[in-house]
DNA sequence: CCATATTGGTACGACATCGCACCAAATGAG
DNA sequence: CTCATTTGGTGCGATGTCGTACCAATATGG
Protein backbone atom coordinates (compact mmCIF):
# COMPACT_ATOMS: atom_id res chain seq x y z
CA UNK A 1 0.00 0.00 0.00
CA UNK A 2 1.18 3.53 -0.68
CA UNK A 3 2.21 5.13 2.58
CA UNK A 4 -0.05 7.99 1.62
CA UNK A 5 -3.38 6.22 0.97
CA UNK A 6 -2.18 4.42 4.50
CA UNK A 7 -2.00 7.88 6.31
CA UNK A 8 -5.79 8.51 5.33
CA UNK A 9 -7.05 4.93 5.65
CA UNK A 10 -5.82 5.64 9.26
CA UNK A 11 -7.49 9.43 9.15
CA UNK A 12 -10.60 7.71 8.53
CA UNK A 13 -10.42 4.85 11.22
CA UNK A 14 -9.80 7.69 13.91
CA UNK A 15 -12.56 9.64 12.62
CA UNK A 16 -14.74 6.50 13.02
CA UNK A 17 -13.82 6.04 16.45
CA UNK A 18 -14.38 9.17 17.59
CA UNK A 19 -16.96 9.59 15.87
CA UNK A 20 -18.57 6.36 17.67
CA UNK A 21 -17.37 7.71 21.37
CA UNK A 22 -18.85 11.58 20.76
CA UNK A 23 -22.11 10.14 19.68
CA UNK A 24 -22.17 7.35 23.19
CA UNK A 25 -21.42 10.89 25.26
CA UNK A 26 -24.58 13.06 23.15
CA UNK A 27 -26.67 10.43 23.57
CA UNK A 28 -26.40 9.83 27.46
CA UNK A 29 -27.72 13.77 27.71
CA UNK A 30 -30.97 12.99 25.51
CA UNK A 31 -33.94 12.13 27.25
CA UNK A 32 -35.16 8.69 26.73
CA UNK A 33 -36.12 7.33 23.03
CA UNK A 34 -34.27 10.48 21.52
CA UNK A 35 -30.73 9.41 19.92
CA UNK A 36 -28.35 11.29 17.85
CA UNK A 37 -30.14 12.07 14.96
CA UNK A 38 -33.18 13.74 16.63
CA UNK A 39 -30.38 16.02 18.16
CA UNK A 40 -28.73 16.31 14.80
CA UNK A 41 -32.19 17.53 13.21
CA UNK A 42 -33.22 19.93 16.26
CA UNK A 43 -29.30 21.41 15.92
CA UNK A 44 -30.01 22.19 12.19
CA UNK A 45 -33.30 23.04 12.41
CA UNK A 46 -31.72 26.24 14.79
CA UNK A 47 -28.43 25.78 12.61
CA UNK A 48 -30.14 26.98 9.30
CA UNK A 49 -33.78 27.33 10.29
CA UNK A 50 -36.87 25.80 10.98
CA UNK A 51 -39.75 25.35 8.73
CA UNK A 52 -37.30 22.89 6.37
CA UNK A 53 -38.85 20.06 4.76
CA UNK A 54 -38.35 16.47 5.47
CA UNK A 55 -36.91 15.96 2.54
CA UNK A 56 -34.50 18.84 2.65
CA UNK A 57 -33.18 17.21 5.64
CA UNK A 58 -32.52 14.13 4.65
CA UNK A 59 -30.49 15.75 2.24
CA UNK A 60 -28.65 17.49 4.41
CA UNK A 61 -27.81 14.22 6.70
CA UNK A 62 -27.85 12.29 3.60
CA UNK A 63 -29.98 9.50 5.07
CA UNK A 64 -32.81 8.11 2.95
CA UNK A 65 -35.30 9.98 2.58
CA UNK A 66 -37.33 7.39 4.49
CA UNK A 67 -35.11 7.56 7.32
CA UNK A 68 -35.83 10.98 7.96
CA UNK A 69 -39.42 9.84 7.57
CA UNK A 70 -38.71 7.99 10.96
CA UNK A 71 -36.66 10.58 12.25
CA UNK A 72 -39.02 13.10 12.31
CA UNK A 73 -41.92 11.24 13.80
CA UNK A 74 -40.46 10.27 16.80
CA UNK A 75 -39.60 14.06 17.03
CA UNK A 76 -43.31 14.93 16.40
CA UNK A 77 -44.08 12.18 19.07
CA UNK A 78 -41.60 13.50 21.82
CA UNK A 79 -43.63 16.86 20.85
CA UNK A 80 -39.80 18.57 19.89
CA UNK A 81 -41.04 19.49 16.62
CA UNK A 82 -44.07 20.41 14.85
CA UNK A 83 -44.53 18.73 11.19
CA UNK A 84 -47.48 21.04 9.11
CA UNK A 85 -48.59 20.78 5.58
CA UNK A 86 -46.45 23.50 2.93
CA UNK A 87 -47.79 26.15 1.73
CA UNK A 88 -45.96 26.25 -1.14
CA UNK A 89 -46.78 22.47 -2.21
CA UNK A 90 -49.27 20.35 -1.25
CA UNK A 91 -47.17 16.89 -1.52
CA UNK A 92 -44.72 18.58 1.43
CA UNK A 93 -44.26 19.44 4.50
CA UNK A 94 -42.31 21.24 7.32
CA UNK A 95 -40.91 21.11 10.49
CA UNK A 96 -41.47 23.59 12.87
CA UNK A 97 -39.07 23.48 16.75
CA UNK A 98 -41.36 23.66 19.57
CA UNK A 99 -40.11 25.34 22.62
CA UNK A 100 -39.63 21.80 24.31
CA UNK A 101 -37.39 20.83 21.14
CA UNK A 102 -35.49 23.94 21.47
CA UNK A 103 -35.14 23.48 25.45
CA UNK A 104 -33.79 19.68 24.15
CA UNK A 105 -31.35 20.65 21.96
CA UNK A 106 -30.07 23.45 25.09
CA UNK A 107 -30.21 21.32 27.53
CA UNK A 108 -27.72 18.16 25.34
CA UNK A 109 -25.39 20.81 24.71
CA UNK A 110 -25.46 22.35 28.16
CA UNK A 111 -24.70 18.84 29.67
CA UNK A 112 -22.29 18.40 26.93
CA UNK A 113 -19.97 21.28 27.30
CA UNK A 114 -17.94 20.28 30.69
CA UNK A 115 -16.89 17.40 29.00
CA UNK A 116 -16.01 19.93 25.81
CA UNK A 117 -14.06 21.58 27.75
CA UNK A 118 -11.88 18.83 29.48
CA UNK A 119 -10.81 18.50 26.10
CA UNK A 120 -9.06 21.98 26.22
CA UNK A 121 -6.33 20.22 28.23
CA UNK A 122 -5.91 17.35 25.61
CA UNK A 123 -5.77 19.14 22.08
CA UNK A 124 -5.66 23.16 22.56
CA UNK A 125 -8.57 25.26 20.50
CA UNK A 126 -5.62 26.81 17.86
CA UNK A 127 -5.02 23.14 16.85
CA UNK A 128 -8.98 22.42 16.66
CA UNK A 129 -9.86 25.36 14.91
CA UNK A 130 -6.98 24.33 12.19
CA UNK A 131 -8.39 20.53 12.16
CA UNK A 132 -12.07 21.78 11.66
CA UNK A 133 -10.89 23.93 8.96
CA UNK A 134 -9.20 20.95 7.29
CA UNK A 135 -11.71 18.17 8.03
CA UNK A 136 -14.11 20.72 5.57
CA UNK A 137 -12.06 20.83 3.28
CA UNK A 138 -11.73 17.19 2.78
CA UNK A 139 -16.14 17.04 3.68
CA UNK A 140 -16.23 19.59 0.92
CA UNK A 141 -14.34 17.73 -1.90
CA UNK A 142 -15.78 14.46 -0.91
CA UNK A 143 -19.16 15.78 -0.92
CA UNK A 144 -18.69 17.21 -3.90
CA UNK A 145 -17.35 13.99 -5.50
CA UNK A 146 -20.54 12.50 -4.67
CA UNK A 147 -22.14 13.95 -7.58
CA UNK B 1 -22.40 28.73 24.96
CA UNK B 2 -18.73 29.04 25.58
CA UNK B 3 -17.25 29.77 22.38
CA UNK B 4 -14.89 27.05 23.12
CA UNK B 5 -17.33 24.22 23.74
CA UNK B 6 -18.80 25.47 20.61
CA UNK B 7 -15.55 24.74 18.39
CA UNK B 8 -15.29 21.34 20.27
CA UNK B 9 -18.78 20.74 18.96
CA UNK B 10 -17.75 21.94 15.59
CA UNK B 11 -15.43 19.43 15.37
CA UNK B 12 -17.51 16.31 16.64
CA UNK B 13 -20.03 17.31 13.67
CA UNK B 14 -17.38 17.29 10.81
CA UNK B 15 -16.33 13.73 12.39
CA UNK B 16 -19.52 12.44 11.91
CA UNK B 17 -20.43 13.83 8.64
CA UNK B 18 -16.74 12.41 7.55
CA UNK B 19 -17.32 8.96 8.95
CA UNK B 20 -20.41 8.94 6.96
CA UNK B 21 -18.82 10.08 3.72
CA UNK B 22 -15.94 7.05 4.31
CA UNK B 23 -17.62 4.76 5.00
CA UNK B 24 -20.64 4.98 2.03
CA UNK B 25 -17.51 5.18 -0.15
CA UNK B 26 -15.79 2.17 2.06
CA UNK B 27 -18.55 -0.09 1.53
CA UNK B 28 -18.89 0.55 -2.46
CA UNK B 29 -15.94 -1.27 -2.51
CA UNK B 30 -17.18 -4.45 -0.81
CA UNK B 31 -18.64 -7.52 -2.07
CA UNK B 32 -22.50 -7.51 -2.08
CA UNK B 33 -23.55 -8.77 1.80
CA UNK B 34 -20.73 -6.98 3.28
CA UNK B 35 -20.86 -3.57 5.15
CA UNK B 36 -17.96 -1.48 6.59
CA UNK B 37 -18.31 -3.23 10.44
CA UNK B 38 -17.35 -6.64 8.78
CA UNK B 39 -14.34 -4.84 6.99
CA UNK B 40 -13.32 -2.86 10.17
CA UNK B 41 -13.40 -7.18 11.45
CA UNK B 42 -11.08 -8.21 8.94
CA UNK B 43 -8.94 -5.27 9.20
CA UNK B 44 -8.46 -5.55 12.69
CA UNK B 45 -7.65 -9.22 12.12
CA UNK B 46 -4.75 -8.26 10.44
CA UNK B 47 -3.54 -5.21 12.19
CA UNK B 48 -3.48 -7.24 15.54
CA UNK B 49 -3.46 -11.17 14.31
CA UNK B 50 -6.08 -13.09 13.93
CA UNK B 51 -7.51 -16.12 16.51
CA UNK B 52 -8.96 -12.99 18.68
CA UNK B 53 -12.11 -14.15 20.45
CA UNK B 54 -15.07 -12.43 19.45
CA UNK B 55 -15.84 -10.70 22.80
CA UNK B 56 -12.10 -9.47 22.17
CA UNK B 57 -13.60 -8.04 18.89
CA UNK B 58 -16.68 -6.69 20.19
CA UNK B 59 -14.46 -4.71 23.19
CA UNK B 60 -12.16 -3.02 20.24
CA UNK B 61 -15.11 -2.24 18.26
CA UNK B 62 -17.32 -0.95 21.33
CA UNK B 63 -20.39 -2.81 20.34
CA UNK B 64 -22.57 -4.80 21.89
CA UNK B 65 -21.65 -8.20 21.93
CA UNK B 66 -24.49 -9.82 20.26
CA UNK B 67 -23.85 -7.53 17.45
CA UNK B 68 -20.30 -8.54 16.70
CA UNK B 69 -21.83 -12.22 17.06
CA UNK B 70 -23.82 -10.92 14.13
CA UNK B 71 -21.01 -9.62 12.33
CA UNK B 72 -18.95 -12.44 12.61
CA UNK B 73 -21.69 -14.55 11.74
CA UNK B 74 -21.79 -12.60 8.49
CA UNK B 75 -17.91 -12.77 7.87
CA UNK B 76 -18.45 -16.56 7.75
CA UNK B 77 -21.31 -17.18 5.67
CA UNK B 78 -19.39 -15.19 3.24
CA UNK B 79 -16.37 -17.38 3.66
CA UNK B 80 -13.91 -14.49 4.99
CA UNK B 81 -13.66 -16.04 8.46
CA UNK B 82 -13.37 -19.39 10.09
CA UNK B 83 -15.00 -19.83 13.73
CA UNK B 84 -12.72 -22.45 15.97
CA UNK B 85 -13.70 -23.70 19.20
CA UNK B 86 -10.92 -21.88 21.60
CA UNK B 87 -8.89 -24.40 23.21
CA UNK B 88 -8.19 -22.46 26.34
CA UNK B 89 -11.81 -22.04 27.27
CA UNK B 90 -14.80 -24.13 26.09
CA UNK B 91 -17.24 -21.33 26.40
CA UNK B 92 -15.53 -19.39 23.76
CA UNK B 93 -14.48 -19.51 20.17
CA UNK B 94 -11.58 -18.14 18.24
CA UNK B 95 -12.03 -15.57 14.63
CA UNK B 96 -9.35 -16.84 12.13
CA UNK B 97 -9.14 -15.49 8.26
CA UNK B 98 -9.93 -17.20 5.33
CA UNK B 99 -8.03 -16.51 2.12
CA UNK B 100 -10.61 -15.10 0.75
CA UNK B 101 -11.39 -12.78 4.05
CA UNK B 102 -7.25 -11.57 3.39
CA UNK B 103 -8.01 -10.66 -0.68
CA UNK B 104 -11.42 -8.86 0.29
CA UNK B 105 -9.42 -6.86 2.52
CA UNK B 106 -6.87 -6.62 0.28
CA UNK B 107 -9.25 -5.43 -2.63
CA UNK B 108 -11.44 -3.01 -0.89
CA UNK B 109 -8.29 -0.74 0.73
CA UNK B 110 -6.36 -1.30 -3.45
CA UNK B 111 -10.01 -0.07 -4.77
CA UNK B 112 -10.45 2.52 -1.95
CA UNK B 113 -6.79 4.02 -2.55
CA UNK B 114 -6.85 6.35 -5.73
CA UNK B 115 -9.73 8.02 -3.60
CA UNK B 116 -7.73 8.84 -0.78
CA UNK B 117 -4.86 9.58 -3.33
CA UNK B 118 -6.79 12.43 -4.53
CA UNK B 119 -7.17 14.19 -0.82
CA UNK B 120 -3.43 14.77 -0.70
CA UNK B 121 -4.19 17.59 -2.96
CA UNK B 122 -6.96 18.90 -0.39
CA UNK B 123 -4.91 18.41 2.92
CA UNK B 124 -1.00 17.55 2.30
CA UNK B 125 -0.14 14.29 3.76
CA UNK B 126 2.13 16.50 6.47
CA UNK B 127 -1.51 18.23 7.63
CA UNK B 128 -2.81 15.11 8.05
CA UNK B 129 -0.11 13.19 9.91
CA UNK B 130 -0.92 16.02 12.58
CA UNK B 131 -4.64 15.44 12.77
CA UNK B 132 -4.10 12.05 13.43
CA UNK B 133 -1.57 12.54 16.15
CA UNK B 134 -4.57 15.37 17.83
CA UNK B 135 -6.83 13.18 17.08
CA UNK B 136 -5.67 9.57 18.49
CA UNK B 137 -4.89 12.18 21.77
CA UNK B 138 -8.51 13.04 21.70
CA UNK B 139 -9.18 9.38 21.19
CA UNK B 140 -7.50 7.80 23.80
CA UNK B 141 -8.64 10.33 26.02
CA UNK B 142 -12.63 10.03 25.83
CA UNK B 143 -12.12 6.37 25.78
CA UNK B 144 -10.25 6.12 29.08
CA UNK B 145 -12.93 8.82 30.82
CA UNK B 146 -15.34 6.21 29.56
CA UNK B 147 -14.17 3.95 32.67
C1' DC C 1 -53.91 21.90 -22.81
C1' DC C 2 -52.64 16.92 -22.08
C1' DA C 3 -49.58 13.20 -21.50
C1' DT C 4 -45.41 12.10 -19.40
C1' DA C 5 -41.72 12.64 -16.14
C1' DT C 6 -40.25 14.15 -11.81
C1' DT C 7 -40.70 15.02 -6.96
C1' DG C 8 -42.24 14.70 -1.80
C1' DG C 9 -43.86 11.50 1.07
C1' DT C 10 -45.47 6.80 2.97
C1' DA C 11 -45.92 1.50 3.37
C1' DC C 12 -43.50 -2.45 3.70
C1' DG C 13 -39.88 -5.87 4.04
C1' DA C 14 -34.83 -6.79 4.83
C1' DC C 15 -31.16 -6.41 7.68
C1' DA C 16 -28.12 -3.99 11.60
C1' DT C 17 -27.78 -2.98 16.39
C1' DC C 18 -29.04 -3.30 20.98
C1' DG C 19 -30.75 -4.77 25.71
C1' DC C 20 -32.44 -8.55 28.22
C1' DA C 21 -32.84 -13.25 29.44
C1' DC C 22 -30.71 -17.40 29.38
C1' DC C 23 -27.16 -21.27 29.30
C1' DA C 24 -22.74 -23.50 29.90
C1' DA C 25 -18.07 -23.06 31.39
C1' DA C 26 -14.73 -20.92 34.30
C1' DT C 27 -13.46 -18.54 38.53
C1' DG C 28 -13.14 -17.80 43.29
C1' DA C 29 -14.47 -17.46 48.37
C1' DG C 30 -15.34 -20.36 52.12
C1' DC D 1 -14.20 -29.41 47.14
C1' DT D 2 -18.59 -26.80 46.80
C1' DC D 3 -21.46 -23.42 45.52
C1' DA D 4 -22.12 -18.62 44.28
C1' DT D 5 -20.41 -15.39 40.95
C1' DT D 6 -18.48 -14.08 36.69
C1' DT D 7 -17.71 -14.66 31.86
C1' DG D 8 -18.39 -16.00 26.67
C1' DG D 9 -21.91 -16.82 23.71
C1' DT D 10 -26.79 -17.21 21.72
C1' DG D 11 -32.00 -16.36 21.19
C1' DC D 12 -35.38 -13.05 20.99
C1' DG D 13 -37.93 -8.78 20.65
C1' DA D 14 -37.59 -3.67 19.86
C1' DT D 15 -36.02 -0.09 17.14
C1' DG D 16 -33.03 2.29 13.38
C1' DT D 17 -31.75 2.43 8.48
C1' DC D 18 -32.39 1.41 3.87
C1' DG D 19 -34.23 0.02 -0.91
C1' DT D 20 -38.28 -0.75 -3.50
C1' DA D 21 -42.80 0.07 -4.70
C1' DC D 22 -46.37 3.05 -4.63
C1' DC D 23 -49.42 7.42 -4.56
C1' DA D 24 -50.47 12.22 -5.10
C1' DA D 25 -48.95 16.67 -6.59
C1' DT D 26 -46.08 19.29 -9.51
C1' DA D 27 -43.24 20.30 -13.55
C1' DT D 28 -42.41 19.78 -18.48
C1' DG D 29 -42.54 19.06 -23.52
C1' DG D 30 -45.56 18.79 -27.47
Amino acid sequence: MNENSGLYFTLFNEIGILQQLGRAQLEAQLPDGLIAPHFGVLNHLIRVSDGRTPLELARAFQVAKTTMSHTVAGLEKHGCIDLRPNPDDRRSKQVWLTDKGRSVREAAIAGLAPEMLELVDIVPPERVQEMVKDLEKLRRYMDQRRD
